[in-house]
RNA sequence: GGGCUGUUAGCUCAGUGGUAGAGCAGUGGACUUUUAAUCCAUUGGCCGCGGGUUCAAGUCCCGCACGGCCCA
């Protein structure tokens, strides 16, 4: 592979253009145009139009595709927003610059400059005056006509898959506007951005196994933040009024199509509101997002049409067990009887387990793959919810909401505990369900609970799943489409 | 973790026990307006790795590595 003929052929071209006395690697020479620019300035000028330019253009970019004729050639330049096409002319370049095209390969990174025209089938075009190598490429691009579809190189060598899949940059320029857009959303209603820390003395905030890590100087074991929620709301109890951050999460579980180990989620707190505030500000960045991008409310996902025109359907959990899982409203409060319905159902669960635990197991069975439109499930049980405020007419339920889009949790937000009493107490049942073998048990966490004593402002707070609303917006199946380097394990080559 | 499935030339893929193939890319030749340019010729292989069955294995069996999909 190091040593087979593809590789020694174009050595062989490297080491007779050094004998040329060609620079190889040059860096001296600037491209004062893109692809984009001139096709957009030019992209509709007649060739006589083209013809009275006296200007030259000049682009860089990788060589994409050659078309040979003997003493002329049609050539392809990739650069950073598009192609342009090139034509190179023997009695049009210098002797020196022909030379040096005659050794080029598909895939090396080159300059061209000269005049724009149109060639006999219409197509914009620079006649090439000038030729410079830049970077020589040593190793063969994939095919042209196929592309690269290999999925574990396309992800272990995505700058394969960035050249040679114009999709795939697309799906990453939008996934950078989708954040940009976010973030001028939050700016523009009055949020601060913040950044809190990623290696945390416990891992809080979210149902997760972590990741662990150790400082030397401190002699001291971290974990990988599984969620920024503690910090965020030690931040609102400073003042911080309303504050989001967009970072990194890590979670130390199974690796699927909608979850990699590492993964990007924005959280957000708003003092003074409730997670039915929330609601209607998911809505709104929703549909802001979704004009910027759609220009309107309805797009599809997966061959389904997904129409996020608010209001969005909202429902209890327990309400999406009686209309969608078919449960009888008895059966949502007698454990012996939803136990029995879970094993029909198939539900892997014990009968050590709480009705919660056994509801909730319905609900993930049977219920998530049905909420296809956006829809907000509301008033999940305390047991699962350490960290959210009872609801005040049943207080073993939470005022708390995840929203589901095309059977996946997007989003997942809840008015605070800020009672620190209550929050001990959440905390201690916590270490109970661990010390009975939940590893994802919440830990228990004095110095939060010292935070709420000096009293934090009722508050609700938010975390929206990047990645997922990324893979949305862009008709992605898989979360590694929309992640640059997704995790994989280590391959020895 | 389990089930199914994949790994063959640089890339995309054929190859159902009997001499490893095609297209593209590459190389040589023809060609100064092509659009996957065309035409002629041609190079290129640890068939993922390791065992086994067989006269004979890319192909059948077992194990391993790394992916994909589904399930947990």
């Amino acid at each position: 592979m190091e040593n087979n003929d593809l590789l020694k052929i174009r050595l062989e071209k490297i080491s007779d253009l050094k004998n040329a006395g060609i620079d190889l690697y040059p860096n001296d020479v600037k491209p004062q145009n893109t692809t984009a620019e001139i096709t957009t300035q030019f992209g509709s000028s007649t060739g006589d139009e083209l013809a009275k330019l006296t200007k030259s253009f000049s682009v860089a970019g990788r060589l994409m595709a050659m078309r040979n004729f003997g003493k002329a050639a049609f050539i392809k330049i990739q650069d950073y927003k598009g192609q342009i096409q090139g034509y190179i002319a023997k009695n049009i370049l210098s002797e020196e610059d022909y030379f040096v095209f005659k050794k080029l390969d598909i895939g090396d990174i080159i300059y061209i400059s000269g005049k724009l025209f149109r060639t006999k089938t219409e197509e914009l075009t620079i006649e090439a005056h000038k030729l410079t190598l830049l970077s020589k490429a040593i190793r063969p691009l994939p095919e042209k006509w196929h592309g690269l579809t290999d999925i574990e190189t396309r992800y272990r060598r995505r700058y394969l898959d960035l050249i040679a899949n114009s999709k795939v940059k697309e799906i990453f320029y939008r996934r950078s506007r989708i954040i940009k857009l976010i973030r001028q959303f939050m700016d523009e209603h009055d949020f601060l951005e913040v950044e809190t820390p990623m290696m945390q003395p416990r891992a809080g905030g979210a149902a997760a196994r972590p990741f662990k890590t150790h400082h030397n100087a401190l002699d001291t074991d971290f974990y990988l933040r599984i969620a920024p929620e503690l910090y965020l709301k030690r931040l609102v109890t400073g003042g911080l009024e309303r504050v989001y951050e967009i970072n990194r999460n890590f979670r130390n579980e199974g690796i699927s199509t909608f979850h990699n180990p590492e993964f990007t989620m924005m959280e957000f707190y708003q003092a003074y509101s409730t997670y039915e505030d929330l609601m209607s500000l998911t809505e709104d960045l929703f549909v802001f997002l979704a004009q910027s991008i759609f220009g309107e409310m309805k797009f599809n996902y997966q061959n389904t049409e997904i129409d996020l025109t608010p209001p969005w359907r909202r429902v209890s959990v327990k309400d999406t067990l009686i209309q969608i899982a078919g449960m009888e409203p008895a059966a949502l409060e007698d454990k012996a009887t939803a136990f029995a319905f879970a094993k029909k159902i198939g539900c892997k669960v014990n009968d050590t387990d709480h009705l919660e635990k056994i509801l909730m197991a319905i609900f993930d069975e049977v219920v998530e793959k049905k909420l296809i439109q956006p829809t907000f499930v509301t008033h999940y049980p305390v047991i699962i919810s350490p960290l959210s405020r009872r609801s005040k007419n049943d207080i073993e339920l939470t005022d708390r909401f995840e929203l589901y889009i095309y059977g996946r949790e997007i989003a997942n937000a809840f008015s605070e505990l800020n009672d620190p009493v209550d929050q001990k107490e959440r905390f201690l049942q916590q270490l109970r369900e661990r010390e009975a073998g939940d590893e994802e048990a919440h830990e228990m966490d004095e110095d939060y609970i010292r935070t709420l004593e000096y009293a934090m402002p009722p508050t609700a707070g938010e975390g929206i799943g990047i990645d997922r609303l990324v893979m949305l917006f862009t008709d992605s199946a898989s979360i590694r489409d929309v992640i640059l380097f997704p995790l994989l394990k280590t391959k020895q080559e």
